[in-house]
DNA sequence: CACGGCTCTCGACAAAAGTCAAATTGGGAT
DNA sequence: ATCCCAATTTGACTTTTGTCGAGAGCCGTG
């Protein structure tokens, strides 16, 4: 039998089958062989991202209250997962719209940069696979060691993987131990090169981490809760790629911001399209934080959440009308 | 029962079926419906391009023979269908992957040029469906009556109904009596701004016509066999938008010519992306001179013609290394 | 050269999806 | 108000597809 069922076949199997129209049986009989590796094959074309299937997301934009947040909050588009929805599991609901947005927003050529954390994790794994040969993702921020299995470099890696992609990483840790290492591995020219060209990313894709003892922050040891509390009394309103941002979204002046390498939030405006999705309830006042910051154009997040962000619209207005 | 089946639960259970890949005995109980109307809502949501299903078309570009042919003959990318192919019906193998690979060119936002005749029907006849709802197809040429069931305005209003996007038709008669009158239709401002229109477009699909008896101009009148064996014997080689070329693919000086209403070549060649599609291996004449008039940026051909046009190119390589 | 390990393939079964005619329902016309 | 029409829904049926374990060819190794 043959030593590879080379791309070749797989691809030919594909296109019969879903360019022509013909049936498993119909394909079999032209490639001359069984209805069984037929299936076989048009699984592994849908594995590879050799056949597309995609939805269209229109349907969670055209809701109203996606569009009033849009005005509300100046945003260019908004995603609203519904969560009365009787999915069987409404925790990875969000993801699941995410992922989709987020390959709607990918076009051939772009270069993206990813950050980390549970939710973008969550967003690869459902993320279906894409054929994207001339794309690049990009890690926005160094890696923090241990014990989780959302690192940053396995964020950008599953993603680069999944869209067929290449993956770039950045070998540094998150946060070092003294301010001045960080200036000096900031001024690394390998370092320097991948931080400055984070500007020229097309897309972003991230979340907004909470400032408190739950945070991954300090779960990976990077801050004790106790540094963290005083950090939020001192003004920390949520985590970006890696920094602390107050409640205007400005970098929070504090010694661990200054020892983390981690793309500057100047580069992160600098993206054309940033595509924030929030899954928790909880960040609330972290995403507000964001949003004042403009550190977010595209906003995925659950209705409840939504049905908050627009009370608070509401109730507060923008400055000039 | 439901008044409409709202597109909206069309939209819910191709998003529940096709992007959190549940079964659609699982569809049908969230819904509180049955399997049997899953199924119908999940052909219609393919039928309206909810879902989008699409092959990668890179198959027929890694081709060898296709690289030596856009190195030969200068063109921004080339398909070429195998024509060997065990497809039940090799005929529209053609116009099956212009079909996709005209999808995968079409971005959000375009606007696309459609000019007319059996190829260009055949393509969009085999469309998939997609859902494109900002993009404008407009129609290149003018109407040519009666007998045939590809007009113009007929291929353009079909592939804007696939793409389920706007159609922008062009009611004025593709070939007028005598000069005068084509002139000063031409000046009438509803038909002056759609052809100056035409040079804003971002993509533009069409083929190219055969000076013979069989043409489509001779069999709608346009031209009698006898004029259009004269034409040919002054130096006429295809037929583009309605229009008469020459070798070298610049519109041939003669009344017929002067009589048309249709956009300006020079329209045509400012249109970033020009898909050429050419199903019949008699059309080689023709081909070569709307790729030496640069008509043609993107090129879908069968594997024969394929074979000709670069034994051809290698014969006559092009002047300028 | 025989051996496992490997991957690919096949046939048969179980599961899922597609289809049809009949029934139901709302809306509009009489 | 009532009837008719067209569209939608449904349950039952058929066809198509997914999956499993067994088997076969290929390779490197002992």
């Amino acid at each position: 039998m043959a030593i590879r069922p080379a791309e070749q076949l797989i691809h030919k199997a594909a296109w019969l089958y879903y360019a022509h129209g013909l049936r498993q049986d119909q394909v079999a009989s032209q490639l001359n062989i069984s209805r069984a590796s037929v299936a076989m094959y048009l699984r592994k074309a849908r594995e590879t991202g050799i056949v597309n299937i995609s939805t269209s997301t229109q349907l969670f934009t055209d809701d109203v209250m996606a569009r009033r947040l849009e005005d509300a909050l100046g945003l260019d588009a908004v995603w609203i997962a519904p969560e009365n929805s009787h999915v069987p599991d409404p925790s990875t609901d969000i993801a699941v719209l995410a992922a989709s947005v987020f390959l709607e927003l990918v076009k051939k050529g772009d270069r993206i940069g990813v950050a980390w954390g549970r939710t973008i994790y969550t967003i690869a794994d459902v993320m279906s696979y894409a054929d994207l040969q001339d794309v690049t993702v990009v890690q926005l921020c160094g890696n923090l060691g241990a014990p989780y299995s959302y690192r940053p470099d396995q964020c950008t890696m599953e993603i680069a993987r999944r869209l067929n992609a290449k993956g770039l990483n950045f070998y540094a840790p998150l946060v070092l131990s003294t301010e001045e290492l960080a200036r000096a591995l900031r001024a690394e020219p390998v370092i320097r090169e991948q931080l400055s060209d984070i500007s020229d990313c097309d897309l972003a894709l991230y979340s907004v981490g909470a400032v408190d003892a739950d945070s991954h922050l300090v779960k990976c040891g990077a801050l004790s809760s106790g540094e963290m509390a005083e950090l939020r009394s001192r003004g920390a309103a949520g985590v970006i790629a890696g920094q602390i941002i107050d409640a205007e979204g400005k970098v929070l002046d504090c010694s661990y911001n200054r020892r983390v390498i981690s793309a500057e939030l100047a580069s992160l405006r600098a993206i054309a399209r940033r595509l924030m999705v929030v899954q928790e309830d909880s960040k609330f006042e972290p995403l507000l934080a964001a949003i004042a910051g403009g550190l977010c154009t595209h906003l995925v997040v659950g209705a409840h959440m939504a049905q908050r962000l627009l009370d608070h619209a509401g109730a507060a207005p923008k400055k000039a009308p």
